[in-house]
DNA sequence: CGCGATTCTGAGAGTTACTGTCATTTCAGT
DNA sequence: ACTGAAATGACAGTAACTCTCAGAATCGCG
């Protein structure tokens, strides 16, 4: 008698290569973590991490194409865009991310506020992953400036409206650095507040 | 009759071993350019460079600690915080920036127009040295918050100060990136005029 | 000019991140 | 159980660096 995909899907939903899958996934990247933390970043060479994980080399990369990315796998700035596209169309551009931003950092935060300190400490500290981040940040700046375009009946390459994300990023960058740098514990949505309507301000100085 | 130090001022100023080693330099620089123009950056060896410019790859290194290294050489951003200085003191710091901005921009694009073109165009093409540039920008912009720090008593970390300071240079570098991808026919002063005019406008949307 | 001290250079060996190939093992569906 | 597909590991190779060391070029001084 075989199993309905009905039952399968509660029991195991996956089968068991799937799982073992991201079972390796996530032991890689946790000892690889761990590794960093315990001996810094540069001095934490892939073989190293493919022992601890017990798999060979070969097969780190195969989960991870650099070592950079097993830091770097970045689940939130997807997201980003999908509340972006979900807020209100009569909402300005400035209002609706700023209601997705706080929404996405408050729901970030409850769910993991240490790891994501720590991990930002990280990036933050190791000028690759640093470089790295700036690059993947970027490539979420240009399709924020797309999503806007596209609300607002404007251009793609429009040049205020990539000044307005490039403007966005930067006090974002900023509100997360201050953040980090005073160890967390600021309030990073009202940190954030204050640098938006700052910036809505004309950046008076 | 031993020439004067006056005389070798003007005539060789530097030892033979300081003229060699500046022409070197420009030699293994250039024929990095060339090459990296001919067949791409990733394609091009350090030891292909090495042999160009007829030095040993160990030489390489003791000229250039990166690969990168040979198109990042940024001569312009120690320049600004100079001019920055140089600005009277009566000058709001969003007057003084542009100010500087407008003066260093000009001076540069006068000499070297289509050098800072082709520069820019392979340090935006190549993700490498992109991520480079970005750390080398990073890196300006706290000294430029400093330097406006000074200049207005307030403290080093202070939040509206570092904003700014990042809002500015994101508006700078969407400047540059339209400019270039406009393959530098625009007015790059105009664009930046606009770039700042807008921030200063609160980025309306 | 000559000579010792300093600096520059090239050769070579070693490390590490990554790539590609291929045989072997492990799982999935029948 | 059996077969095709996917995952794995061993291995070889590349390229960017790093370190060391011996020899050559240059400099400063008498």
């Amino acid at each position: 008698m075989s199993t309905s995909p009905l039952e399968r899907s509660l029991e195991q939903r996956l089968g068991l290569r799937e799982r073992k899958k991201l079972k390796t996934r996530r032991s890689i990247q946790e000892h690889a973590l761990r590794l960093f933390q315990e001996q810094g970043y540069e001095a934490t060479t892939v073989e190293q991490i493919a022992e601890a994980a017990e798999v060979s080399p070969s097969t780190f990369f195969r989960y991870f194409p650099t070592k950079e990315d097993t830091v770097l796998t970045d689940e939130y700035d997807p997201l980003i865009l999908e509340a972006l596209r979900g807020q209100p169309a009569e909402l300005s551009p400035t209002e609706a991310l700023r209601n997705v931003l706080r929404e996405l950092i408050g729901e970030m935060l409850a769910a993991d506020r240490q790891r994501i300190l720590d991990r930002s400490r990280l990036m933050l500290a190791v000028p690759a992953l640093r470089a790295r981040q700036w690059e993947q940040t970027r490539e979420t700046q240009d399709r924020i400036v797309e999503a806007l375009a596209e609300r607002l009946g404007r251009p793609a390459g429009d040049f205020e409206l990539r000044a307005f994300g490039a403007a966005l990023i930067a006090v974002w960058e900023t509100t997360l650095l201050a953040w980090v740098e005073n160890g967390g514990e600021d309030d990073i949505l009202a940190l954030l507040d204050h640098g938006l309507d700052y910036l809505a301000a004309g950046c008076p100085l």
